[in-house]
DNA sequence: TATAAATGACTGACCAGTCAGTTATATAGG
DNA sequence: CCTATATAACTGACTGGTCAGTCATTTATA
């Protein structure tokens, strides 16, 4: 293998070992994947994985963390540039199946739903970091939209998970059934069908 | 341990190994989890498990067979017993907290996401004999209301996907973020309210 | 030529599955 | 009712194989 020996080389490297890391945990989950697949995937010996990192288990953590932190700056311009109720909810939902089919979100959901077991205080972080903070954004714009008299809504943190739970189904799907035969769903129906759904259910009663 | 000598005894004592099993499974999953460990939780030596079973596969296999079959049968009674789409929707919605809390269903879906890649014939059984047979179920009642004139649709295969998400999105929200932690959900409001919003979303436009 | 990146054989720990031995219990015979 | 015997349920130390992590050696390159 060829050498990593500027500071820039070397951060690819490691990108490239995560990338390699993320295939094989999805493949096979975290406890039946070897090191030495890992390496083999990316070219690269079982020793060469402990330069860059101290054990499986912190190699595991590296690759979630990698992956979280781009979906977290996502989320937080989401909820700046968001208008009204509207064009969020079409927003979400036009970008739902690009999300689903480009992203590495469904692969990564499937990874941490597997071996939530083996890591519960990351699982946590997770949580509390990510997932709450996605129900309070489309929480707190529902809420703002209730209040600009846009939607009629009863409790805007449970509505947000009925918001929500498409996607999450969908990537789940993704990941577990799409990896390698049929199953295909029509994700763009499926949203621009949600889409219409939650706005008439959110419709005020008395709308013109 | 004491024996297990008629028939029934037997059975029993396989029941009982299978809910240690389902306990460590969900707990650590498929590959980190000893079948020494199974054997203590069900208070039996190792080598007894191999009297019930062939191999860890085997009684991994038999466990989920086990839990699969009563959410068959259920399906199938709900299905039979279904009258006007409202009734039916109203049914699932007031069942699902049930479904989600006293049901070994949530460890189920967790342990089958996780362990997914490793038995994936047996996923592609369960997603055609359980999963499409529910869909076809929804998008069945959606079609047969909608030709009523109960209500106004596009899609009923998508549709149906849409008034399942938040029962699978909350069923491994159980399974993941409940089993030990505070992270509790109001799951008879978050079902009203989605009961609630899946009417409104469908109701024809010129409703009385 | 010096440096440090990369290698891969090796070690120690772990565990699925086995099987020779142990023991509970059903039953027959006293 | 009690005891002896046969049966098979049960046990757990052991084996063979696997794999995370190490480190002495090799090798690319500044």
């Amino acid at each position: 293998m060829l050498r990593a020996r500027s500071d820039e080389a070397k951060d690819e490297r490691r990108h490239t070992l995560l990338d390699a890391a993320l295939d094989e945990f999805f493949e096979k989950g975290f406890a039946a994947t070897r090191m030495s697949d890992i390496a083999r995937r990316a070219n690269v010996s079982k020793g060469a994985l402990y330069l860059y990192f101290d054990s499986k288990e912190a190699m595991f953590r590296a690759l979630v963390e990698s992956l979280a932190s781009p979906n977290l700056e996502m989320i937080e311009k989401i909820n700046e540039s968001a208008g009204s109720f509207r064009e969020a909810l079409s927003g979400i939902c036009r970008f739902a199946p690009l999300l689903i089919r480009h992203t590495e979100l469904p692969r990564l959901m499937k990874v941490l739903v597997g071996d939530s077991h083996l890591f519960p205080q990351m699982v946590l972080a997770y949580r509390k970091e990510l997932i709450e903070r996605v129900i309070a954004m489309i929480s707190g714009m529902l809420k703002r939209a209730h209040e600009a008299g846009e939607i009629e809504i009863e409790n805007p943190e449970l509505t947000a998970r009925v918001v929500m739970a498409p996607v999450v189904l969908s990537a789940l799907w993704q990941a577990i059934f799409n990896s390698r035969s049929e199953a295909e769903v029509d994700l763009e129906q499926l949203f621009e069908i949600h889409e219409r759904m939650m706005l008439k259910a959110l419709e005020p009663r008395n709308a013109a």
